[in-house]
DNA sequence: ATTGGGTCTTGACATATCTCACGAATATAT
DNA sequence: ATATATTCGTGAGATATGTCAAGACCCAAT
């Protein structure tokens, strides 16, 4: 079960068999089913959440009550509401199932300890780090420069796999473009 | 000259003289004129940059020649096309001067080195690599939710200053607008 | 004083996308 | 098996924004 974990790591920095335990002892894990809510907005946010299995949505509600799509958050991918568990204040995001899930926890304090303990461990969190800033990044030239249309085209080759497992209308909430104009690009 | 950098990493870490000392020998200044480019496209990324005063424009530029930008930089900003400086490839942004320019510059090599032999530096990295993540995220989410004139005005309250020191034809190319339609909008 | 480059505004028209409405197809729960 | 909710596609009209063109303004250099 952990083992997604270990190779995870070590894909970044490599491990020995005490140091994984060592990280492994800060997180614990929890299974949910489809439509339940990891977090939600006003809420605290306990937990930056490893998936091991299953899909979410990272979800920002505007005042008209619609959804917007953050992120989805598939297997090894890390998810929560950054902003609200780096400065321990109430979620604006939510992040809600879109299959059974299980995932891994890390308390902001475990997260401390985890790196004050394992120096390896604040270089592997850096990695990430910069690999989520240079996604975000990319995904703001895309917005920029590029139509609904061809947002669509970028997705479908960058994340084939997403088109089988979330509804258009969830697409379409990511992209930034309405469920209806989405549909019509498909012919 | 070296203290605005020191004072913007104590804000998230204190140093003593000696630890300074030894990340600033990292570091070689740099000046440039209004319209000089510190990167472009094709060419090696070869620094990470520390703008102690001036102001740049980290742009891509589309199939067409249109100029999207991707931030500005001002004084206390880390600038660079950090996709090519991570994985030392080459430049598929630029990095030009809007004003007169002092930059300090660390090399990957140089970046990597402070990084091992000063665990508080990789420490500050993660968080200024985090407040870059949770920026970018804001910047979709506003890119997604609002109007265009709705971005402008948040731009105008969160970046005062910008709008006094940039033609708004380029405010118009961070907002991904029209610098016409943008126009209309002051009335 | 004059020139030339950059900036800003504005009008007219074109186009992408949104919204609302409806119905068909499909999945899900009882 | 039936009922119910979700999903998907499509038409028609509204709206935001883009594009092209013209002119006004400002400022630095000659």
């Amino acid at each position: 079960m952990q083992e997604k974990l270990r190779q995870h790591i070590e894909k970044i920095i490599p491990l020995n068999d005490d140091e994984f335990a060592f990280v492994w002892s800060h997180f614990t894990v929890k299974k949910f089913k489809k439509h339940q809510f990891l977090i939600q907005v006003g809420e605290e946010v306990k937990y930056s959440h490893f998936v091991a299995s299953g899909l979410l949505k990272l979800v920002y509600t505007d005042d008209m009550e619609k959804q917007h799509i953050v992120s989805f958050a598939m297997e090894e991918w890390w998810e929560s509401d950054y902003y609200a568990f780096y400065t321990q204040s109430k979620a604006t995001l939510s992040l809600e199932c879109l299959e059974d899930t299980v995932v891994f926890c890390l308390s902001f304090e475990d997260y401390r300890k985890l790196c004050d303990g394992l120096q390896k461990m604040e270089r592997f969190f850096l990695e990430k780090s910069n690999f989520g800033f240079l996604g975000s990044q990319r995904r703001i030239i895309s917005l920029l420069t590029s139509s609904a249309q061809e947002r669509y085209e970028q997705l479908l080759k960058r994340s084939p796999s997403l088109i089988q497992r979330v509804p258009k209308s969830l697409l379409a909430a990511y992209l930034g473009v309405s469920r209806e104009t989405l549909s019509r690009f498909s012919r």
